[in-house]
DNA sequence: CTTTAATTTGGTTATAATACCAAATAGCCA
DNA sequence: TGGCTATTTGGTATTATAACCAAATTAAAG
Protein backbone atom coordinates (compact mmCIF):
# COMPACT_ATOMS: atom_id res chain seq x y z
CA UNK A 1 0.00 0.00 0.00
CA UNK A 2 1.59 3.21 -1.09
CA UNK A 3 1.83 6.47 1.16
CA UNK A 4 -0.79 8.02 -0.69
CA UNK A 5 -3.44 5.39 -0.32
CA UNK A 6 -2.33 4.87 3.29
CA UNK A 7 -3.27 8.09 4.14
CA UNK A 8 -6.87 8.19 2.43
CA UNK A 9 -7.25 5.42 4.16
CA UNK A 10 -6.52 7.03 7.65
CA UNK A 11 -8.54 9.97 6.93
CA UNK A 12 -11.41 7.82 5.94
CA UNK A 13 -10.80 6.02 9.43
CA UNK A 14 -10.73 8.91 11.74
CA UNK A 15 -14.35 9.86 10.38
CA UNK A 16 -15.79 6.58 10.54
CA UNK A 17 -14.09 6.36 13.85
CA UNK A 18 -15.77 9.10 15.14
CA UNK A 19 -19.15 7.61 14.38
CA UNK A 20 -18.33 4.08 15.82
CA UNK A 21 -19.89 4.51 19.12
CA UNK A 22 -23.61 3.81 19.88
CA UNK A 23 -24.22 7.41 21.90
CA UNK A 24 -23.15 9.03 19.13
CA UNK A 25 -24.84 7.43 16.80
CA UNK A 26 -27.75 8.90 18.96
CA UNK A 27 -26.51 12.20 18.79
CA UNK A 28 -26.13 12.21 14.61
CA UNK A 29 -29.65 10.35 14.73
CA UNK A 30 -30.99 13.64 16.94
CA UNK A 31 -29.24 16.18 15.26
CA UNK A 32 -31.04 14.86 11.96
CA UNK A 33 -33.94 16.35 13.53
CA UNK A 34 -32.64 19.49 13.86
CA UNK A 35 -30.07 21.40 15.90
CA UNK A 36 -30.21 20.62 19.58
CA UNK A 37 -28.18 21.59 22.71
CA UNK A 38 -26.01 19.86 24.70
CA UNK A 39 -28.37 19.81 27.91
CA UNK A 40 -31.17 18.43 25.69
CA UNK A 41 -28.75 15.90 24.02
CA UNK A 42 -28.25 14.57 27.98
CA UNK A 43 -31.51 14.31 28.29
CA UNK A 44 -31.63 11.44 25.33
CA UNK A 45 -28.28 9.68 26.44
CA UNK A 46 -28.73 9.52 30.10
CA UNK A 47 -25.02 9.92 30.67
CA UNK A 48 -23.05 12.48 32.96
CA UNK A 49 -23.09 16.60 30.48
CA UNK A 50 -19.11 16.10 30.39
CA UNK A 51 -19.44 12.48 28.86
CA UNK A 52 -21.82 13.67 26.24
CA UNK A 53 -19.77 17.52 25.73
CA UNK A 54 -16.62 14.79 24.83
CA UNK A 55 -18.92 12.81 22.67
CA UNK A 56 -19.86 16.17 20.91
CA UNK A 57 -15.95 16.93 20.85
CA UNK A 58 -15.27 13.78 18.64
CA UNK A 59 -17.74 14.73 16.31
CA UNK A 60 -16.73 18.20 15.79
CA UNK A 61 -12.93 17.33 15.72
CA UNK A 62 -13.85 14.69 12.85
CA UNK A 63 -15.96 17.39 10.85
CA UNK A 64 -19.41 16.07 11.05
CA UNK A 65 -21.12 18.88 13.46
CA UNK A 66 -20.97 22.04 13.97
CA UNK A 67 -21.60 24.43 17.45
CA UNK A 68 -22.88 27.66 18.07
CA UNK A 69 -23.30 29.39 21.21
CA UNK A 70 -26.35 31.51 22.12
CA UNK A 71 -26.75 32.60 25.58
CA UNK A 72 -25.59 29.79 27.87
CA UNK A 73 -26.50 27.13 25.35
CA UNK A 74 -24.56 25.24 22.82
CA UNK A 75 -26.43 24.31 19.82
CA UNK A 76 -24.82 21.66 17.15
CA UNK A 77 -26.00 20.59 13.83
CA UNK A 78 -24.88 18.21 11.32
CA UNK A 79 -21.90 19.77 8.70
CA UNK A 80 -22.93 17.14 6.58
CA UNK A 81 -26.64 15.57 6.72
CA UNK A 82 -25.10 13.29 3.78
CA UNK A 83 -24.35 10.76 6.59
CA UNK A 84 -27.82 9.79 7.06
CA UNK A 85 -27.25 8.37 3.80
CA UNK A 86 -24.96 6.18 5.18
CA UNK A 87 -27.22 4.48 7.54
CA UNK A 88 -28.69 2.68 4.60
CA UNK A 89 -26.13 0.54 3.89
CA UNK A 90 -25.63 -0.47 7.68
CA UNK A 91 -29.07 -1.65 7.87
CA UNK A 92 -28.83 -3.70 5.02
CA UNK A 93 -25.62 -5.30 6.65
CA UNK A 94 -27.84 -6.16 10.01
CA UNK A 95 -30.49 -7.73 7.98
CA UNK A 96 -28.15 -9.44 5.94
CA UNK A 97 -26.60 -10.79 9.65
CA UNK A 98 -29.95 -11.53 11.16
CA UNK A 99 -30.80 -13.41 8.05
CA UNK A 100 -27.49 -15.40 8.34
CA UNK A 101 -28.13 -15.97 11.93
CA UNK A 102 -31.67 -17.47 11.49
CA UNK A 103 -30.17 -19.75 8.73
CA UNK A 104 -27.00 -21.03 11.26
CA UNK A 105 -29.85 -21.61 14.09
CA UNK A 106 -31.74 -23.58 11.17
CA UNK A 107 -34.61 -21.85 11.38
CA UNK B 1 -33.15 7.01 24.81
CA UNK B 2 -35.45 3.71 24.94
CA UNK B 3 -33.91 0.22 25.24
CA UNK B 4 -34.81 -0.61 21.83
CA UNK B 5 -33.26 2.84 20.35
CA UNK B 6 -30.20 1.54 22.21
CA UNK B 7 -29.93 -1.82 20.55
CA UNK B 8 -30.52 -0.13 16.86
CA UNK B 9 -27.36 2.25 17.65
CA UNK B 10 -25.47 -0.22 19.32
CA UNK B 11 -25.56 -3.15 16.33
CA UNK B 12 -24.81 0.21 14.34
CA UNK B 13 -21.86 0.80 15.94
CA UNK B 14 -20.74 -2.94 16.63
CA UNK B 15 -20.62 -2.27 12.05
CA UNK B 16 -19.18 0.82 11.99
CA UNK B 17 -16.45 0.41 14.07
CA UNK B 18 -15.70 -2.53 12.29
CA UNK B 19 -14.51 -0.85 9.77
CA UNK B 20 -13.21 2.35 11.66
CA UNK B 21 -9.19 1.10 10.45
CA UNK B 22 -7.15 2.34 8.25
CA UNK B 23 -6.03 -1.40 7.31
CA UNK B 24 -9.43 -2.97 7.52
CA UNK B 25 -10.62 0.02 5.34
CA UNK B 26 -7.56 -0.89 2.71
CA UNK B 27 -8.65 -4.97 2.71
CA UNK B 28 -12.39 -3.61 2.07
CA UNK B 29 -11.26 -1.84 -0.59
CA UNK B 30 -8.73 -4.54 -1.91
CA UNK B 31 -12.03 -6.80 -1.97
CA UNK B 32 -14.40 -4.77 -3.81
CA UNK B 33 -12.35 -5.58 -6.74
CA UNK B 34 -13.08 -9.35 -5.78
CA UNK B 35 -12.21 -12.17 -3.67
CA UNK B 36 -8.32 -12.13 -2.25
CA UNK B 37 -7.02 -14.70 -0.28
CA UNK B 38 -5.15 -14.01 3.07
CA UNK B 39 -1.65 -13.82 1.82
CA UNK B 40 -2.09 -11.22 -0.83
CA UNK B 41 -3.88 -8.71 1.16
CA UNK B 42 -0.95 -9.08 3.83
CA UNK B 43 1.43 -8.50 1.14
CA UNK B 44 -0.51 -5.10 0.57
CA UNK B 45 -1.19 -4.52 4.52
CA UNK B 46 2.80 -5.27 5.20
CA UNK B 47 1.91 -6.25 8.30
CA UNK B 48 2.37 -9.56 10.26
CA UNK B 49 0.07 -12.40 8.58
CA UNK B 50 -1.47 -12.84 12.01
CA UNK B 51 -2.43 -9.47 12.26
CA UNK B 52 -4.32 -9.18 8.75
CA UNK B 53 -5.53 -12.52 9.85
CA UNK B 54 -7.31 -11.03 12.89
CA UNK B 55 -8.75 -7.53 10.92
CA UNK B 56 -9.90 -10.20 8.93
CA UNK B 57 -11.96 -11.48 12.52
CA UNK B 58 -13.14 -8.91 12.86
CA UNK B 59 -14.71 -7.77 9.37
CA UNK B 60 -16.00 -11.09 9.79
CA UNK B 61 -17.63 -11.14 12.53
CA UNK B 62 -19.49 -8.06 11.77
CA UNK B 63 -20.83 -9.61 8.86
CA UNK B 64 -18.91 -7.72 7.00
CA UNK B 65 -17.00 -10.49 4.88
CA UNK B 66 -17.26 -14.03 4.36
CA UNK B 67 -14.37 -16.95 3.64
CA UNK B 68 -14.22 -19.63 1.83
CA UNK B 69 -11.50 -22.42 2.47
CA UNK B 70 -9.38 -23.62 -1.08
CA UNK B 71 -7.09 -26.33 -0.70
CA UNK B 72 -4.26 -24.62 1.89
CA UNK B 73 -5.96 -20.64 1.31
CA UNK B 74 -8.83 -18.34 2.66
CA UNK B 75 -10.21 -16.35 0.01
CA UNK B 76 -12.25 -13.28 1.72
CA UNK B 77 -15.17 -11.41 0.24
CA UNK B 78 -17.55 -8.98 0.68
CA UNK B 79 -20.51 -9.99 1.96
CA UNK B 80 -22.58 -6.86 0.81
CA UNK B 81 -20.90 -4.35 -1.42
CA UNK B 82 -23.50 -1.72 -1.03
CA UNK B 83 -20.74 -1.11 1.74
CA UNK B 84 -18.56 0.75 -0.66
CA UNK B 85 -21.63 3.23 -1.63
CA UNK B 86 -21.08 4.37 2.00
CA UNK B 87 -17.34 6.48 1.07
CA UNK B 88 -19.13 8.25 -1.00
CA UNK B 89 -20.27 10.52 1.92
CA UNK B 90 -17.16 9.93 3.94
CA UNK B 91 -15.41 11.69 1.14
CA UNK B 92 -17.72 14.55 0.88
CA UNK B 93 -16.92 15.07 4.61
CA UNK B 94 -13.26 14.94 4.00
CA UNK B 95 -13.66 17.71 1.56
CA UNK B 96 -15.67 19.73 3.58
CA UNK B 97 -13.18 19.36 6.49
CA UNK B 98 -10.09 20.62 3.67
CA UNK B 99 -12.30 23.25 2.26
CA UNK B 100 -13.10 24.42 5.77
CA UNK B 101 -9.27 24.24 7.03
CA UNK B 102 -8.03 26.71 3.82
CA UNK B 103 -10.66 28.89 5.22
CA UNK B 104 -9.58 29.00 8.83
CA UNK B 105 -5.87 29.43 7.68
CA UNK B 106 -7.51 32.21 5.59
CA UNK B 107 -6.05 30.57 2.12
C1' DC C 1 3.49 -40.53 7.92
C1' DT C 2 6.60 -36.56 7.64
C1' DT C 3 7.36 -32.17 5.72
C1' DT C 4 5.98 -27.87 4.01
C1' DA C 5 2.82 -23.93 3.39
C1' DA C 6 -1.23 -20.97 4.71
C1' DT C 7 -3.81 -19.44 8.24
C1' DT C 8 -5.53 -18.99 12.95
C1' DT C 9 -5.05 -18.77 17.92
C1' DG C 10 -2.89 -17.55 22.37
C1' DG C 11 -0.07 -14.56 24.99
C1' DT C 12 1.98 -10.19 26.05
C1' DT C 13 2.61 -5.47 25.92
C1' DA C 14 1.63 -0.81 24.47
C1' DT C 15 -1.71 2.54 23.30
C1' DA C 16 -6.30 4.53 22.88
C1' DA C 17 -11.15 5.15 24.31
C1' DT C 18 -14.65 5.83 27.73
C1' DA C 19 -16.90 6.97 31.96
C1' DC C 20 -17.38 9.62 35.98
C1' DC C 21 -16.24 13.25 39.30
C1' DA C 22 -14.46 17.69 40.38
C1' DA C 23 -12.99 22.06 39.02
C1' DA C 24 -12.74 25.79 35.56
C1' DT C 25 -15.02 28.86 32.23
C1' DA C 26 -18.58 31.78 30.09
C1' DG C 27 -22.82 34.22 29.86
C1' DC C 28 -26.91 36.01 32.03
C1' DC C 29 -29.50 38.35 35.67
C1' DA C 30 -30.38 40.28 40.24
C1' DT D 1 -20.32 42.38 41.76
C1' DG D 2 -22.20 37.84 43.13
C1' DG D 3 -24.70 34.04 42.11
C1' DC D 4 -26.82 30.79 38.91
C1' DT D 5 -26.86 27.86 34.80
C1' DA D 6 -24.79 25.51 30.72
C1' DT D 7 -20.84 23.68 29.07
C1' DT D 8 -15.98 22.39 28.81
C1' DT D 9 -11.66 20.76 30.74
C1' DG D 10 -8.57 18.01 33.70
C1' DG D 11 -7.73 13.91 36.16
C1' DT D 12 -8.05 9.10 36.89
C1' DA D 13 -9.49 4.34 36.66
C1' DT D 14 -11.33 0.87 33.71
C1' DT D 15 -11.80 -1.45 29.55
C1' DA D 16 -10.98 -2.22 24.62
C1' DT D 17 -7.69 -2.27 20.49
C1' DA D 18 -3.78 -3.44 18.05
C1' DA D 19 0.76 -5.13 17.10
C1' DC D 20 4.09 -8.73 17.19
C1' DC D 21 5.98 -13.32 18.23
C1' DA D 22 5.41 -18.13 19.02
C1' DA D 23 2.73 -22.14 18.88
C1' DA D 24 -1.28 -24.73 17.08
C1' DT D 25 -4.14 -26.13 13.19
C1' DT D 26 -5.30 -27.69 8.55
C1' DA D 27 -4.49 -29.22 3.94
C1' DA D 28 -1.50 -30.79 0.32
C1' DA D 29 2.41 -33.29 -1.38
C1' DG D 30 6.22 -36.23 -1.24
Amino acid sequence: MDAKKLALFEARAKIIKALAHPTRLYIVDELAKGERCVCELREGVGADISTVSKHLLVLKNAGLVEDDKRGLQVFYRLRCPCILSFFGCIEDVLRENACHHRALVGK
